[in-house]
DNA sequence: ACCTGAACACCGTTCAAGT
DNA sequence: ACCTGAACACCGTTCAAGT
């Protein structure tokens, strides 16, 4: 039954048609993720949750690993690189990264650290946040560099917001410390990207006014 | 052969004197550490290391997660906290990141938040920070604002030090933007530090001069 | 007290045989 | 082309029996 598009005629294929798509497998792995964790899901699982054999998932997802960086691709792919006309570099900064860690953080199950290293949206995300600081008046180097604190800081954010809700090292390392000011998590991060922004326009001399 | 060490006599003891320790437990699986990763080391391989069968290693460490800890708490123990007389509190921070940076830096395999969520070192230095800030002047809200904002720069640098070390997504994601600039990550590391820094005292009204 | 072989309930993945 | 059962080489951990 498989229909030529630009045609529109039907099309001999060899063989059986394909009875899954990539998006199927990676939209059961993240259902299976938001229920645990990504690392957690196995591929005897997914493959559980979509009614077939483990093997059969193979046949459109080389290993595990590739399954983790087309889920986190699945993620970030709606998020948007901020236009120009948004505003100044600090504006169209500040959307970018609010954008990226509310995607991220809708799946605490996910670490972008441990699971998305070769995504091709986080590179798009990434070139994009290098564009709004080239269009901001940086030079390479100092776009650069104040990318890299960036991403620090984000990747940092993340990371922290999993540990978080995965209630892990409550005792032992950050939430006793922050617990009991009236800060909640998302203040945090607005008060963080603030400081980062500022320490940023003032140790490598950004422009003011927008890009 | 035991010593009772107020005593100094003999002390009968019942059973086996254990054949190893905790200690020699947690070496051996950062040794292996250091060959690949803390993920990639097995319980088995670890007593192979040793030259004891697996579940030797039970009797003196409940679990593969406990021991994940000690071996994060086994790297920041020689971290230390600088003293109070060493500086103000920019300069004591900038040498606590630095010291806890540096440490797990020699460690590629481990990541902190994967493996450290519940380390006792890990809250020592988190305290320490927060004491720094606290004698630094800063009030109670901005210092907790302050040590969450630092303390997320740290995750993030670990996590991309490890990211950079493995070599993976070193086309999708950092390098490809910020390769071919003149820096190494430890000049990233000491500017964003700076950044962030600046940013902490711009908009967290830090006072100055030494704490 | 401490040691340890056998076994259990899992993994991801290869391979070969099916249609 | 796509499907899939069996098997391989692993895991962490429980349990029971040893000294």
């Amino acid at each position: 039954m498989s229909v030529d598009e630009a045609s529109g005629t039907e099309v001999p294929r060899r063989g059986r048609p394909p009875s899954l798509t990539r998006d199927e497998i990676v939209e059961a792995a993240l259902k299976l993720t938001d229920e645990s964790s990504l690392d957690e899901v196995s591929m005897r699982a997914v493959a559980g949750e979509l009614g077939v054999p483990v093997m059969t998932i193979y046949n459109y997802v080389a290993s595990k690993e590739v399954l983790n960086e087309l889920v986190v691709d699945h993620v970030l792919h709606p998020v948007e690189v901020p236009s120009p006309e948004t505003g100044s570099w600090d504006e169209r900064m500040r959307a970018l990264q609010r954008a990226a860690r509310r995607a991220m953080r809708r799946h605490p199950g996910l670490s972008f650290s441990r699971h998305g290293s070769g995504s091709h949206e986080a590179a798009r995300l990434a070139e994009g946040a290098m564009s709004i600081l080239r269009e901001g008046g940086f030079a390479a180097t100092q776009a650069a560099t104040a990318f890299a604190t960036l991403f620090t800081f984000m990747l940092g954010q993340v990371e922290l917001d999993v540990l978080a809700d995965s209630g892990a090292g409550g005792e032992a390392t950050f939430e006793s410390v922050t617990t009991g000011i009236g800060l909640n998590r998302d203040q945090l991060f607005e008060t963080g990207l603030d400081a980062v922004i500022a320490g940023i326009t003032a140790t490598m001399g950004a422009p003011t006014g927008r890009g």
